[in-house]
DNA sequence: CGCTTCATTGACGACGTTCAAGACATGTGG
DNA sequence: CCACATGTCTTGAACGTCGTCAATGAAGCG
């Protein structure tokens, strides 16, 4: 898997609930300057000068959609591109006959539409309550054609989730059930982990149902069910309510996950 | 599917070989100049101008690699990146125990390599044999920082590449092996289509061999041959030798495929 | 001619899907 | 407080698709 982790959203408040920590609670935007913006270091805008922010604060502004609300249907005209500031949405596909597959998580500071294209691709839906940064899409290719600095980060980021697609692409043609639930469990860790921490926590929540994750990882939501019972029989990993997770061992996980060593 | 068609390379001489039109023939380069480069219009330096050719023909090379052959392995430095100029290659992952996924198809004017990253992500192969156009990594970031022709191409190149990964994650997540075999032939079959043609046509080549489609599809190549066999049964396709492929029905195929209807 | 490479075909079994029932938690109204 | 409905998750049993293993066939080449 690449390695290009962002924590799903930032921690608020304490930390206790029954001595346990679940993470993912979300932030509320406490501002609408982009100075004071959470994904503002990793967004399309994160190289941004001054000038460019006065441009950008000037035709942005925010929208939110409730958990399962849709947010755009593949084929839907694209007035806007946007950021997304808070929360969890899919970008997925789904056939005639009802079989879906999403092809990408998107997560904070994860960005939405492209310049240059009118119409969806794709269907994107709120996983969780989701905020996301606004700009109408014409006067952001123009600013897309003058900065370099928007241009260039947004290559980069598109590279980056080039090859996270790709990586996904090997979960979905080779890897087993018991293989998809454990790579998807250390990456949701691995994205829960927050800055001033050294490693994935032991102790986080899903931030999918299990039909959702079955979505993600190409199988059925009772194929995900059974693996993720397996995987608690055989005390690897231990469940807190219907979504938290306690990972008992990461070597034992790492191992079930069936993972290359990293690259970087 | 998305519908970025690209040739798979031109036909070269005449088209008469016992009434079978096989393409996929590999013309020759004729010149090392940019002007008379047969991907020109749509490679990477697809608009450039005059004076951004005269820095490319400065610093480009071509090299050549025979099918079978290996071009980057995962982890290596990469001190090149190069567009393809004819041939096919392929790339891939492998896991530990061998299981293998393509993640991708390389096609002549298709990009190797990014701007800002060292070693190479995956494997890359050389399906056919296979010339490349050849650019020291340094000097050509200088070029796309400074040229927004190569910049913003490079950009568009990328962002369709991440469209057609993800209409591969839906086959590799949901579909049937005969849907994903219908899929592949359909597909072949449109970007064997040459500039003056209508439609894709009936008879042409399949690039790969059934291991490298089993690869590629997310099966084994004894699937892969059985649903083949299957199809030619059922006098949907009928086949020439091992590579060439006759289209009998059209629909019947395209049914079999169990595509959405297109969006543009 | 044997050797290699690539493709086809068959028999069998494993893994994951499908269909169905039940558990559990939460919310609503009587 | 209970009865009941709803949404989410778990578990079981039967089935089917595709993978595995193995043998055979076809084409190209020294």
């Amino acid at each position: 898997m690449q390695t290009n982790a962002v924590p799903i959203c930032d921690i608020e408040g304490k930390l206790t609930d029954n001595d346990l920590v679940f993470r993912m609670n979300v932030p509320s935007l406490r501002s609408q300057k982009c100075v004071d913006c959470p994904i503002r270091h990793r967004a399309v805008c994160a190289r941004c000068d001054e000038d460019e922010f006065l441009l950008l604060e000037d035709m942005k502004y925010y929208r939110s959609y409730e958990a399962g609300q849709p947010i755009l249907w593949r084929g839907d005209e694209m007035p806007n591109v946007a950021s997304l500031v808070r929360g969890v949405a899919s970008i997925s596909q789904t056939m005639e006959d009802g079989r879906r597959q999403m092809v990408g998580l998107l997560l904070p500071s994860d960005f939405i539409g492209r310049p240059g294209r009118e119409r969806a691709p794709f269907d994107v839906t709120a996983v969780t309550d989701v905020t996301l940064c606004c700009f109408k899409r014409r006067p952001f290719e123009t600013l897309v054609d003058e900065s370099p600095n928007v241009s260039k980060r947004l290559l980069e980021m598109t590279l980056d989730e080039l090859d996270s697609a790709r990586d996904w692409m090997l979960l979905l043609g080779r890897k087993t059930a018991r293989e998809r639930i454990a790579t998807f469990i250390r990456m949701v860790a691995q994205r829960s982990q927050l800055p001033e921490e050294e490693d994935s926590p032991n102790i986080f929540e899903l931030p999918l149902t299990r039909e959702a994750m079955a979505d993600y990882l190409g199988l059925t939501l009772e194929t995900v069910s059974r693996q993720i019972s397996a995987l608690k029989r055989e005390n690897i990993i231990c469940l807190h309510g219907k979504r938290g997770i306690e990972v008992l061992s990461q070597t034992r996980l790492a191992a079930e996950a069936g993972e290359d060593a990293f690259i970087d």
